[in-house]
DNA sequence: TTCCGATGTTGACGATGTAAACTTCAAAAG
DNA sequence: CTTTTGAAGTTTACATCGTCAACATCGGAA
């Protein structure tokens, strides 16, 4: 028949897609502590071994899962770094930095999956390369601030990369005192993130 | 019978203590993720439903064995800190930033559940207590630096506390690329702090 | 000495992830 | 056009988990 064009190769629809959606959707729902891979079946409207035709494992398709997560979350801070007005370094790395925690609290599962989910991160290729492009973003921008010549990229990019996530997980989880303003926390130590990296005695 | 006089109650040991024991090396041993009641049962000696007279749920317990890890983290720093030779506020922060770090390395797991693991926070008076103590703590260090009269000490304090828990959270993750010096990592973030928290413009 | 209630045991329930055996069916092979 | 084949999906099963209820035990109060 396949009057529709539209991948259905066998008797169902392509249950990968639909249970990657599925996942997402379970994921922003309920979280990471109640994603269950039978619900996702559930949902998906197939019995609760159907996904072993398509992810080994549960943890195959919360990689899948994190993967694309990964590639709209480098998709997002490019876009902000390119919208920064001054187009100075400094200005893209806080712009960036901005993006970073709203992109968290905005997809806070979805982050938590991709920075905090420590298992079986190296089986998947996808996922590898998407996360290795994310580092890759941030070391370029932390390069442009402090100028590229320094020996400390890498620890200058991990000192950003510390404090963004800190601000996400800490607001994700609620950590923080009730009276705080997130928007002071988030300008106030964004603003002092170039002078930090770039070192108090250097140019 | 009695001829033991240690504190054994009833048919057998004080299981309360027994039990907390067991899971606090559970949990060091395993990780949160393998933390399991009736794993902690079976090291107790005692059956799988035992637990259920001393701790209502799983929560319960972990709850307690995250208190007492706040104890032990709020004495380690308070001790860090005043064992700062040049007692100056900006030396006593570093040095708990420095002891912050190192008590989550030293302590993956008990830490992870004490800054990590969102559920059933507010069930435990004890954790709800020793959480307290230490937000208290790192406020008192932040108002030392910049000074108790400036209005950010709350937003300021936030910020030590995000940079801190996001170096923790990254190491004990293994998210870091390979090549990075963790020592570099921590020793450049904190050294930066005390001027980035006192703000470009002010004293 | 008796009795009570806290403590511990046993067995059960529903849920989960995963494995194996079985079924279905579209497409390749003849 | 018929046959075969193997991927995709279903069913059944198992071990594990947290939790609950019914029952057993025994130290200390009455």
């Amino acid at each position: 028949m396949k009057r529709k064009s539209e991948p259905k190769p066998y008797h169902h629809g392509d249950l990968y897609e639909t249970l990657v959606k599925a996942g997402t959707e379970l994921l922003r729902e309920e979280g990471l502590e109640h994603f269950t891979l039978r619900e996702c079946a559930r949902r998906a409207g197939v019995s609760h071994a159907a996904p072993k035709n398509h992810f080994a494992s549960v943890e195959d398709l919360l990689c899948e899962i994190a993967a694309r997560g990964f590639d709209q979350f480098v998709a997002e801070l490019d876009a902000a770094a390119d919208s920064d007005p001054a187009h100075s370094a400094d200005g893209r790395l806080i712009a960036m930095g901005r993006a970073y925690v709203t992109f968290a609290t905005a997809n806070p599962a979805i982050y938590l999956l991709m920075f905090r989910h420590a298992r079986a991160f190296t089986k998947s290729a996808h996922l590898q390369a998407a996360s290795q492009a994310a580092w890759v973003q941030l070391e370029t921008g932390v390069a442009a601030v402090i100028g590229p010549e320094r020996d400390d990229v890498l620890s200058r990019a991990a000192h950003v990369w510390a404090l963004v996530h800190g601000i996400a997980t800490l607001i994700i989880d609620r950590r923080l005192p009730g009276p705080i303003d997130f928007e002071q926390v988030i300008a106030q130590s964004l603003a002092s993130l170039p002078a930090a990296i770039r070192g108090v005695g250097r140019t």
